[in-house]
RNA sequence: GGCUCGUUGGUCAAGCGGUUAAGACGCUGCCCUCUCACGGCAGAAUCAGCGGUUCGAUUCCGCUACGAGCUGCCA
């Protein structure tokens, strides 16, 4: 049988990062296995919805190459792909029917009040347990009501007594008591399936084989198996995923800063890289590989090997993979996604792809950029101290001395191009029978005024020019000199 | 509170009864070097605890601890 699975989000913003790894591993799975993958929108809930959600999740799967073979957009018979169109067939409501004739649900009238009154604090949390009320109407009491235009909503009629059991792929059976399963609403008042409902529906009718879906939905698993099993359907394959954490172990949250694709894509990541990292959060290759193109994970994937454990989403390590990626980059494909960074603080007339290239392996986000390179547009005010360096046996007095005796041989040269200059200061350094640091510490310093630069003293002169880099050198002389 | 799930270095993780317990990020040191970075090399750091089962447990079972999720007319 052909694998077909689904990906089905709710479109109330931002593509978080858990979603995205299940649309992935949705799509791995499929893909492994020649399967088709699907888009399904799930907007049961209008409160919910955001206005340019469903654009976000178009834009994902196409910037992320998840292509779906079936969606709202490419109907293959299993259409609409989109719940709230679905509703209006009054097809959930069709088989939320049924169910209540077979006696697995029914019409339950209880207002907000009396739901209310059936709260109960424990230990700080509010807890509804709904105590069956309405599943004692007669007949004739629910044709009444319903006569009569009451409000109503459909629940799952779960039995107190006995057990259900479901089968996850990576957990196994999950067994529990009946008892701990409440009566969970399927249709609400409003005539909307909820999701739990129109999701075992869609599911159905839409032949998905694997499920895949984050593990806090296996506690309400167990009343999707008992839908299943009143309709006389078989269920899909389960695979539960472990949760993706912040670095304190909770939830992965707004407050994090990074809990969305569109945040990280903000800060400068690149969309192969985020992919490559999420894919091994909770799953991990035969192999130690840890580089994978997408094509590469379509191959390599295999559900089996998906870690049940919760992990922590660590910027850090996905900035890591995001640098070797830029590294790896071809130039003028990292060029064009640097150019307007430089742009951002270059305003002068430099060469810029130079510049990008000495910023290449030393970047592990395009923002990092401008701290790297600010000095070339405007040299920064600098204490006079940062030019004592203990390694290359600098001190403010050496460095006067090689910047006054260098000034006169730079003002006189006039091939301000990297080789020359490095050839030229390399003869001083041999008269002198000192290190190269010796002499290149002070000038590198005076050109920058940085600590740390992406490049050497002559390559950033050759950047400058002849004039600005005078002008740089004889501040330098100033600034020490008025110590 | 109840139920369910989870627990290998700080983090991602391999392992699936016998291993010096891989690898990666990060960290530290060294080398390279016109600074930093890149690159190379080296190092520190882990089986939550206690009981079983077994000739032998990180691996199997139980309990405890800790963590997480669910307990919505949200998904």
């Amino acid at each position: 049988m052909k694998i077909r699975t689904r990906f089905a989000p709710s479109p109330t913003g931002r593509m978080h990062v858990g979603n995205l790894r299940t649309a992935l591993y949705e799509y791995l799975i499929a893909k492994h296995e020649n399967g088709d993958f699907i888009l399904r929108i799930e907007d049961t809930d209008q409160e919910r919805e955001v206005e340019g959600a469903v654009d976000i999740i178009y834009r994902t799967l196409e910037k992320t190459g998840l292509k779906h073979d079936e969606g709202p957009d490419k109907d293959k018979g299993f259409g609409p792909y989109v719940q709230s169109e679905r509703v209006k067939s009054g097809l959930y409501m069709e088989y939320a029917k049924k169910l209540v004739e077979q006696g697995d649900a029914y019409y339950c009238f209880c207002d907000k009040e009396r739901l209310e009154s059936l709260k109960q604090v424990v230990e700080g949390k509010e807890i509804v347990v709904y105590d069956k009320h309405c599943l004692h109407l007669s007949k004739e009491e629910v044709q009444a009501n319903l006569d009569a235009g009451k409000p109503f909503v459909i629940r799952q009629n779960v039995p107190n007594e006995g057990t259900t059991t479901f089968h996850d792929e990576l957990y196994g059976d999950i067994t529990v008591d009946n008892s701990e399963l409440d009566d969970m609403i399927l249709i609400k008042s409003d005539g909307f399936p909820t999701y739990n409902f129109a999701n075992v529906i869609d599911d159905h009718l839409m032949e998905i084989t694997h499920v895949v879906r984050g593990n806090e939905y296996i506690s309400s698993s167990p009343k999707y198996q008992r839908l299943y099993d009143a309709f006389g359907w078989e269920s899909p394959k389960y695979i539960h995923l472990g949760l993706i954490t912040d670095e304190n172990h909770k939830k992965l949250s707004k407050r994090s800063g990074h809990s969305s694709f569109e945040d990280l894509l903000e800060q400068g990541f690149l969309t192969e890289a985020i992919i490559n990292y999420i894919a091994l959060l909770g799953w991990s290759p035969e192999d130690n590989n840890e580089f994978f193109t997408l094509d590469e994970l379509v191959k390599a994937f295999d559900y089996k090997k998906i870690n049940k454990s919760p992990s922590v989403f660590d910027v850090n390590k996905l900035r890591w993979m995001n640098g070797e990626y830029i590294k790896k980059m071809d130039f003028d494909e990292f060029y064009k996604m640097a150019e307007p960074y430089l742009k951002q603080v270059l305003k002068k007339d430099f060469d810029l792809k130079k510049i990008a290239n000495m910023v290449k392996t030393r970047i592990e986000v395009f923002p990092d950029i401008k701290d790297h390179v600010d000095f070339f547009e405007t040299l920064p005010e600098y204490d006079p101290e940062m030019y004592v360096h203990k390694k290359m046996k600098t001190t403010m007095e050496s460095s006067l001395e090689v910047l006054k005796d260098i000034l006169p041989v730079l003002e006189a040269c006039d091939d301000y191009s990297n080789d020359a200059l490095y050839q030229t200061l390399l003869k001083y350094v041999e008269e002198k029978e000192v290190k190269n640091g010796y002499v290149m510490w002070p000038i590198r310093t005076a050109v920058s005024g940085k600590q740390m630069t992406p490049a050497g003293a002559t390559e950033i002169m050759e950047v400058l020019g002849k004039e600005e880099s005078l002008k740089r050198i004889r501040k330098g002389i100033e600034l020490l000199e008025g110590k």
